[in-house]
DNA sequence: CATGTTCAGATCCTATAGGGACGCCTCAGG
DNA sequence: CCTGAGGCGTCCCTATAGGATCTGAACATG
């Protein structure tokens, strides 16, 4: 059993250890942050299939640290929604969208999203205004193959653009709010499996959306939101499969 | 060191253990679920004052149990917002709330709740509608006396009702973004200390929330949760310290 | 007086041990 | 062949040990 001093086992790449940079700690970050990180990668990335059990000693030996930091990332994911969790028999992930599902996070998000977008049109800044077209572009230059790999940046794009556009409301509940349905969006790509089929009308939605904040008009930023997400649910509705 | 069996150590009150009732495992609970749970009355009791540290090992000791359930519980509470984190220095309790996180909290709120007014207009059964009709009637006959303890059920009802009206949308984001804003809404009471001072006028509100989803009308129902929501934040902000 | 240093105690963090529950496989008996 | 008991391994859960880090106070120095 070979460990090394404490608190940090051998591990076999030392060097993405701790929050260093050059030597000198930045950010403070403990084991539990890393593997909270890495589970919400491999969940994102769609690694971990829906309904798989996350077992705590396997992922403790996979990420070779102990089960203590990998139980209490699991306890952080499980209020994100990601995974869910039965008293004495583990975490799974959660169970892949319905039509159901897919029709109320809509839902949702029409609820939110046009709010956010009209807030973020009365305080936007030309800073962020630059970030939002940045993310506009990547959108429109982004691959989109037919393999996941292939539309994991158009995807990111997709979801920065939203998560932009909440932080610029600047109201930490209505980013909290969004946040809480925003990985919930990103798992909708699991929803029937369907690959990205509507990316040239979701591309000018989101010009439109971008078009009206900076032309600064608040109502017609909200009813862009509005359009973009109903158009979504619909596209989605038509695609996916019966089940 | 006198310890049972394992996993269960002597504790003051055996009876309160785990989740038994005569004697048989009822909903299979961890120690670190009751953990949470104490830990959330606190909170919401005012017992633990904003800014005050959470001890890990402290909380342990305190509720005899070791500090693994401990760190388990604190780490799913960071995600609520009630407590925040700092890597190697431990958890201590949210701030309290600026006149600008209020105004903030509230913004989100008018999101949020007319639609989810508006959607369990369209949901209703009578079996819930009983259920709201008893809240507000709770509402009504809660005592408002000066202390915590006093107005402590009025704040319960309040919450309850705003509560049941998400839980009526049917819909698991909509009920998930509420409960992300309602345990900040339970701590909003902290806001400058101010007592029950608007209970007749809330109460008349909540009534009139009641009426509209009734009646059977959407709009109507969504308007006047609105309209409710807005005379809150006037009369709080009316009332509240400048700070 | 102001500032830097040292040291002790508290606290955080991770690893490890070990009990109980559950599933799976084997294997004996009908 | 089918069935049920027992062994074995895996996993969850909690406790405990001990190194790492922070904090605050006492102390030394310019």
């Amino acid at each position: 059993m070979q460990k090394a001093s404490n608190g940090t086992r051998a591990r076999n790449r030392p060097e993405d250890q701790l929050g260093r940079k050059e030597g000198r700690t930045v950010s403070r970050q403990v084991l539990a942050d890393h593997v909270y990180e890495e589970l919400l990668a491999s969940l994102m990335d769609g690694r971990l299939e829906p309904g798989t059990a996350v077992s705590i000693d396997g992922t403790a030996r996979e990420l070779d640290v102990s089960p203590t930091p990998v139980r209490e990332a699991l306890a952080r994911l499980e209020h994100t929604g990601m995974v869910r969790r039965v008293a004495l028999k583990g975490y799974r992930v959660a169970p892949v969208f319905t039509r159901e599902d897919f029709a109320d996070l809509m839902e949702a998000r029409l609820a939110i999203e046009p709010v956010n977008a009209r807030l973020a049109c009365t305080r936007l800044n030309p800073h962020r205004l630059a970030e939002l077209e940045q993310t506009v572009a990547d959108l429109k230059s982004a691959p989109r193959g037919p393999s996941f790999a292939e539309y994991k940046d158009y995807l990111e794009a997709d979801e920065r653009f939203h998560q932009l556009i909440a932080q610029q409301t600047d109201n930490q509940f209505l980013v909290g709010a969004y946040a809480a349905l925003g990985g919930q969006v990103q798992r909708f790509r699991l929803f029937g499996g369907v690959g990205i089929t509507d990316a040239e009308n979701a591309i000018a939605e989101h010009q439109s959306v971008l078009d009206a904040l900076s032309g600064g008009d608040p109502e017609k930023a909200g009813a862009a939101m509005a359009a973009h997400i109903q158009k979504v649910r619909e596209r989605a509705m038509a695609d996916a499969p019966e089940e």
